[in-house]
DNA sequence: GGTTTTCATGCACACAAGTGCACATAATAG
DNA sequence: CTATTATGTGCACTTGTGTGCATGAAAACC
């Protein structure tokens, strides 16, 4: 398989697979595709990846806006703790917080959280009409 | 704010919250609201979470099913590390993997992949619609 | 103005996760 | 049957991440 070695995968629009099959994509197809994986923010899943973060959203989702502290009180871990998964959620654009007096208030971005996610299953849904002989059979 | 402190999340339909505002939600709106959060499996999104499983996904977008070696070779980290980030997303059910004589061969699961995505946009903006007053505004 | 409250942050620690090497196993090729 | 190839796995190492405590800054309260 040395011809599948020498592949190039940013211009090529046929190859040979493992296999001594031909596989072909076209340069749409290769953009769809980019398109999808660049739209998969690592920070953004990582961000979702931790329970105590989700356990925060769901505090939000119900609660409405709310301080730190207030969090804090409802979940088992420190307040300094509740306070960093706060600024890193803010930071991936899940949440939204402003400084009021003393308080710091958080809620939830629901708009950037879904229009998230409609990308996502957008991008997924043309790549799989576009690639789909390529991706499963 | 001690009445805040005491109320409990799984079965309140009022609660005053930090700003001592009545904030009030249905139990169809906490049904839905945990509906979307058990959706959210952490181990799901931490496996899109590493950019290397990100890399992966691409390339078998573009290639189609392919081997261990195949994949490891158009990656910079070791083939054992490529083999467990597979066995990884086959866990999760990202890909699905088959032996062929001594080869493993893996592909992406786009329906699991799309159902997965669709899910969660649908849950998110049911939850939106219902408890959209109370995660923004 | 001093005290209290609320939060951010530096620090140390524990644990999880990614990585690469070496080796064992399974299956094919000769 | 022996050699080769493809893969899985045990091991050690490094890095990243979650956690809690203690401290300091900012703002409100008395």
């Amino acid at each position: 398989m040395p011809e599948y070695k020498k592949k190039k995968l940013t211009c090529a629009c046929v190859c040979i697979n493992v296999w001594n099959m031909e596989i072909m994509y076209t340069k749409k197809q290769l953009e769809i595709a980019n398109q999808l994986v660049g739209a998969m923010d690592s920070k953004f899943f990582k961000s979702l990846s931790e329970p105590v973060r989700v356990d925060i959203m769901r505090f939000l989702l119900l609660n409405g806006q709310s301080d730190i502290a207030t969090i804090a009180e409802n979940m088992p871990q420190d307040r300094s703790v509740i306070s960093r998964h706060l600024t890193l959620m803010q930071d991936v654009g899940i949440l939204t917080g402003r400084k009021e007096g003393r308080h710091m208030v958080y809620m939830l971005n629901a708009e950037h959280f879904l229009d998230r996610f409609r990308t996502l299953t957008s991008l997924l849904e043309t790549c799989v009409k576009e690639c789909g002989p390529l991706c499963c059979k």
